[in-house]
DNA sequence: CATGAATGAGTGTTCATTCAT
DNA sequence: GATGAATGAACACTCATTCAT
């Protein structure tokens, strides 16, 4: 009981601690952010959180791994709900479409980047952390929808096209919401991922074949070919 | 004479200083980067830095300008070179791609993005030399190769993702290069360039009108129907 | 039962505690020795410090006396078995030597020192412990060996050369073995406790007069100066 | 000009950095001492000690170096103005009993071998320049005393006999004036020396040999096998 | 009694900035 | 204008101590 409740608070510290990072993270970027800040968020003092992780550093890849997982844990749970692949790629696509919504760790994706590239001592613990992300994604869920993909190459450039839009356009609109409204981003988010992700999906699903040499940036240039091409 | 010689050492310390900055703010960011790395850098002192910045602010702003009016004034000679609209194209499209290889650049712009969402009182200072950039982009150059565009909405939106592509890619391929190579990048950046920015030139310079209602997604949407409906 | 159970159990941590303190603070130092060592050395974690003592200061008290007490304590018994004052002689000597084998515990007299010399407003309460563990000495044991000494300040000036020896030498060895082995420094301490003290107690016990105005380092000249006159 | 003037005012607050770190060194030890209290005793603020040195152990050293290269310095210069052997025995003898006035410098020669006792890391560092200062005082001085010793050993043990004598009955007078005065302390430090150096370089000065196998120790036990005898 | 999470004061160190030269 | 010593505010991190269990 009492080494319960111990471990409950402490939990619970843990899970409040990861919620303020990831707001002041965002908020201030990583080199910015005060330890001080994201305890006083969490409503603890700084010794909660050195009695939880060992620096700041470690929080920081302590959130990412978390982020990740959970985001992962949510995509399952609600694909599961679903037994068709219509059904199950309207729920990627909504998933996608709400992440734009999360700016906060939208920025905080951008600041792993960014820190990754300025840290190359670090590189190997993000890259084994991302790798393990990106493949327990692949391997348990997306096999679900699409078993195999017929061009991997391709489809490491749509999911690249789509983080970076994801990113990128979450960014632009922060930065200036009268240039780049909620409402445009959503829409060019959700053009983007039907353009790229859907016609893949469907034509494996229902067996009507994707063009076959046309990786995502290839299907640019064919519709841009054909424009030209009038 | 020795107001000159002096000016002249003068001016070449600042530009050595704001080089360094470049380099320094794009490796380590406005945070981490130290004015003693970019003094040396520039190999000088800390002392002359502040004899030609007030404060590390002040640089960033001051490199900001500097990158976008030379960035402004290398377009424009390029484009002066050429009289027809298609070569002028050419041009911009090849701008656009050598961007692609100037990573500390690249790193720089996206940190004056965040430096700005984090720092809401610089955002006037910040929007202001951004919309002078933009502006003087727009109506001195663009409008020598296409007066006025019909849907200014649809115009901004193709900028906003080219902007995104350019930094967003880049990044990853610094972040990543075995997941993105250069070649990927440049080849991505290229058909995406020509898919948004190309066919809308081309028709107007043509007279030939491009699919009314389709704004910048639009056209993925397009050619992703098409392949649904096949 | 269950209470002398409890108070077993309790005096079992105590013990514990303050053996680990002991080789803590001999290995780091009063300031740098960290409770958690102290704790974690004795097997505990630093709740039960706090269960048995108030402050760090209170076991390095607590760790003073009962240092001074068991060696007291093992003297006296060890003496006690011995009936003749030349015995008891060697036992002492053997008890002195034995002490420069035990390194943590003259580390830690040096600390205990350095300790009361640092912090002025502990020094009542250390010197009181101080006398108290002299004058028993003083009086219950030596007293049985010789019954009050001619040349009292003599004596103490013997006590305190011996002390610095012991402590010194022990340092040193620890220091640079190859510089004094440990068999120079059992020597060394060996022959200073012959000449110091066997003499006086010897001469009283034998009741053959010590050549009167010699103090403990006059008897060193008095060495010097036959040589010297030879 | 304006170049020495920096280097000058440097110099000073470096010197005054390191007289401040000695009184504050030896009154609180490495471990407590502050370096805000070095840093103001020295009349300056902590950046002033961090445009010196690198960290506080850096400091440390370079107390060390300083120290012993000062008393080396010192001494030379004072044996330099005398030509006889005796003279200079008395000139080395009035500098060992001077030594033991400046309780700081005394306290920090302790504070050194606790460092490196507690700091094997360090002990490397720490050795190379003990051996260096012992070096040079052995070979550029002493030898002008005495030409090669007999027995190396012996010499040896003599020296940390002297060593620790005078740091422990300097650390014992410190501790409780009232057990020990300052006269007795000077005392007892005489007469050490006289019986432990002065035998040995007379002896040589003026070919009267000394007892051949006789170490420090053998001496007393010499002295004291006498009486003992008799 | 013992645990260990949490506190918070304290300290070494960094770094933008100032100023005498 | 340029130097570099010095300033001082800021911050990550440590650790003795407290307290709910």
């Amino acid at each position: 009981m009492a080494v319960n409740k111990h471990q409950q608070k402490s939990d619970a510290t843990r899970r409040k601690l990861l919620e303020a990072a990831l707001r002041i993270f965002a908020r201030d970027g990583f080199e910015a952010a005060r330890l001080e800040d994201i305890a006083a968020e969490s409503g603890h003092t700084r010794g909660a959180f050195y009695a939880n992780f060992d620096t700041k550093e470690d929080l920081f890849f302590a959130l990412l791994e978390q982020q990740a997982s959970e985001r992962l844990k949510d995509l399952q749970q609600r694909l599961e709900k679903h037994d068709t692949t219509p059904a199950r790629l309207r729920t990627l696509r909504a998933c996608y479409l709400e992440r734009a919504k999360d700016c906060p760790s939208m920025l905080l994706t951008l600041e792993f980047k960014l820190f990754a590239l300025r840290h190359p001592k670090m590189r190997a613990r993000l890259a084994a952390a991302h790798r393990r992300i990106r493949a327990s994604l692949n391997y348990e869920l997306l096999t679900k929808l699409l078993p195999s993909h017929p061009d991997a190459e391709q489809k490491e450039m749509d999911k690249i096209l789509l983080e970076v839009l994801l990113v990128g356009l979450v960014l632009e609109h922060a930065y200036d919401p009268k240039r780049l409204s909620a409402k445009q981003t959503a829409a060019t988010l959700g053009r983007a991922f039907d353009l790229l992700i859907a016609p893949q999906m469907l034509a494996r699903a229902t067996a009507v074949p994707v063009p076959s040499a046309s990786p995502a940036v290839s299907k640019l240039r064919v519709a841009a070919d054909r424009r030209a091409a009038r």
